[in-house]
DNA sequence: GCAAAAGTGTTAGCAATACACCCATGC
DNA sequence: GCATGGGTGTATTGCTAACACTTTTGC
C-alpha cells in the first residue's frame, strides 16, 4: 500500500488531534457540583490534567496526551471533542485550539506526524459517564507529572503558558472555577494559574472594580468562619470574547454528534 | 484510487500551509534596504501585503493566500517557507505559526482541507531573487484588499489581531522598519500596526524609558528638517523570547534545505 | 523669519502595591 | 476570648495621557 521511502517522503504525514485538559481537581462522577463547593481539602492550590497510558510503540506503556483521529467531515473542534470524550468521559465547557506540531522528529520511530492540539477547561459539572480512570487514563497535578511520551511534555508547558496568558478571561476562569464563587476560591484559581502570590485585598478590589461581577446575595462559610459572599460574573463580561482567539474553526459549532465511539488511545 | 464518498467521509483531509505576510511596503528587489530608509513617500501609514490569483477551481481567478503543500520530511515551519519563496521570492525574518483552520465547510466544492496557516513579517532586504509580481502575484494594502477566496479573508483579520497583540516585542517591530531607526519610523510603524494615533511625545519616553533602545549615534535626515537620532534594540531586548509562542515546532530550525521548486500555487 | 519635524517639561489622574486594621463566626 | 478567614482603609508609587513648549534644520 505504501511506496519505498524516497515516495514517502514526499506524502503527506498523517493527521490527528490531541488535547491538554486541565482542571482544579480529578474529575469524576462523584463531583457533581454545580453550587460552589465547601471541599474541605481547599483544592484550588494546583491544577490537574488526565494522561492515557500508550498501548502502542513508540513509548509503550509511558503517558500521554489523550488524542485521537481527524475526519474529513468533522471539524478540528468535533474531532478534539471526540477524543476527548472518547477517553475521559468528559465534555469541556471550554475548548480551544493551541498550537499543531509537525517536526518529522517529533515521531521518533512512527510515521511522520501532524498534531492539531487543543486544551480544554473543565469543572465539576462536566463528568458525563462513569469515569475512565483506573482504565488507561489518570489524573496527575500539573507540577509534578510523570515522563511523557513524544514531545507532550512540551506541548502541556506551552498550554500553561496560554492559560496564564488568559486568566484575565471571565470564560476561562468560569470554566474553572464554576458559575459562582466566593473571591477567596476565585483568588486560589489565579493562584493556581499563575504560581505567584497575589495579594487577597487588593485582589478583592480590583475584581470588585471591574464592574464584571455581581453579588449573588448566597453566602458561602467554608470552615468555621466568617460566610462569604458569593458572586457570579455579568453577562456581558461573559460574552465578551477575545477576537484573536476563536478566529477560525467554527467557533459556534456546539453540537458534536453522536458517533462510533473510539477506543481510548493517543497520538503523537 | 479514491473510494465512495461514505467511505471518504472517514478519510483524513488533505493537509496543507498559506502563510500571511505582511510588510511596511511592497517588497522588491530595489529596495534592497540595510541602512533606515530615507523614503520620501514616507510610506510607515499602512501595512502591504502580497496576494495570489488562483489558477484552479474552486474561487479561479480570485486572489488568495500563498500557499503550498505539506511533506512528511519538512517541518511545518520549512513547508511554510517553500510555499512563500515560491510565490513572492521572499525569505522573511519573521515566521510564526498563526492558527490550523479545517473546518470542511470551507472547501466550497473542493477536497476538504486543513490549513496550517503561518504569517510572516518581511522588511526591505528580504527580497532575495526577481520579485515576482506582475505575474500571479500581487501587493495590496491591508486596509483595502480585495475580495478573497474561502475563508481567507477571516484568517487575515485574525494575523492582524496577532500582530497587535505583539507589537510591544523587539523581535516583531525590528522584522518591520529595521534594524536601525529613528523613534518617528519606530512611532509610525505602531500606527500603523494599531491604526490608533499615538501621541509622539509620551511614545518617546516610554520607549526610551523601557531601557531597550540604545542610540547608535548616527543621525538621519529626513526631509529638510532636523536630523533624527537612529536607535536600535539593545541585544538583550531582541533575545527574550516569548516562551507562550514558537513553544513547538522547532523554533531554532533556520536552515531550510534548497529544494525541488514549486510553481506558484495557493491551497485552501 | 518661517515651516516642519525633533525633542523636552509639566501636570493631572488612574491603577497597582504594601500593609495596617476592623468584622463575623465557631469553638 | 481567640483563632481564622472575610472584608475595608489608606498612603505611596509608577505609569499614562494631554498638551504646552523649546530646538534644530532647510529654505
Amino acid at each position: 500500500m505504501m511506496g519505498n521511502v524516497s515516495e514517502r517522503r514526499k506524502q503527506p504525514p498523517q493527521i490527528g488531534v490531541s488535547v491538554v485538559i486541565l482542571a482544579l481537581e480529578p474529575v469524576s462522577r462523584s463531583n457533581d457540583g454545580g453550587r460552589p463547593e465547601a471541599g474541605p481539602s481547599g483544592a484550588g492550590s494546583t491544577l490537574w490534567m488526565p494522561l492515557v497510558k500508550r498501548v502502542r510503540q513508540p513509548f509503550l506503556g509511558q503517558w500521554a496526551l489523550p488524542g485521537g483521529d481527524l475526519r474529513a467531515d468533522h471539524s478540528l473542534e468535533q474531532s478534539a471533542y471526540a477524543a476527548l470524550e472518547s477517553t475521559t468521559s468528559l465534555h469541556p465547557r471550554y475548548l480551544e485550539q493551541l498550537y499543531t506540531f509537525g517536526d518529522p522528529a517529533r515521531s521518533h520511530g512512527g510515521l511522520p506526524m501532524v498534531s492539531i492540539v487543543y486544551w480544554a477547561l473543565v469543572g465539576g459539572s462536566d463528568a458525563q459517564t462513569e469515569p475512565v480512570e483506573g482504565n488507561n487514563v489518570k489524573w496527575f497535578p500539573v507540577d509534578s507529572l510523570p515522563e511523557l511520551a513524544f514531545d507532550h511534555r512540551a506541548i502541556i508547558d506551552y498550554a500553561m503558558g496560554r492559560l496564564r496568558g488568559k486568566i484575565e478571561y471571565p470564560q476561562i476562569v468560569t470554566r474553572l472555577v464554576g458559575e459562582r464563587f466566593t473571591l477567596s476560591q476565585l483568588h486560589d484559581v489565579y493562584e493556581a494559574v499563575t504560581g505567584e502570590a497575589i495579594d487577597l485585598a487588593n485582589f478583592r478590589r480590583k475584581m470588585l472594580a471591574s464592574g464584571q461581577l455581581e453579588d449573588t446575595g448566597e453566602k458561602l462559610r467554608v470552615g468555621r468562619n466568617r460566610p462569604a459572599a458569593v458572586y457570579r460574573y455579568v453577562r456581558s463580561a461573559l460574552r465578551r470574547a477575545t477576537p484573536w482567539d476563536h478566529g477560525g474553526d467554527h467557533p459556534d459549532s456546539k453540537g458534536q454528534e453522536e458517533d462510533d465511539a473510539l477506543t481510548a488511545l493517543t497520538t503523537i
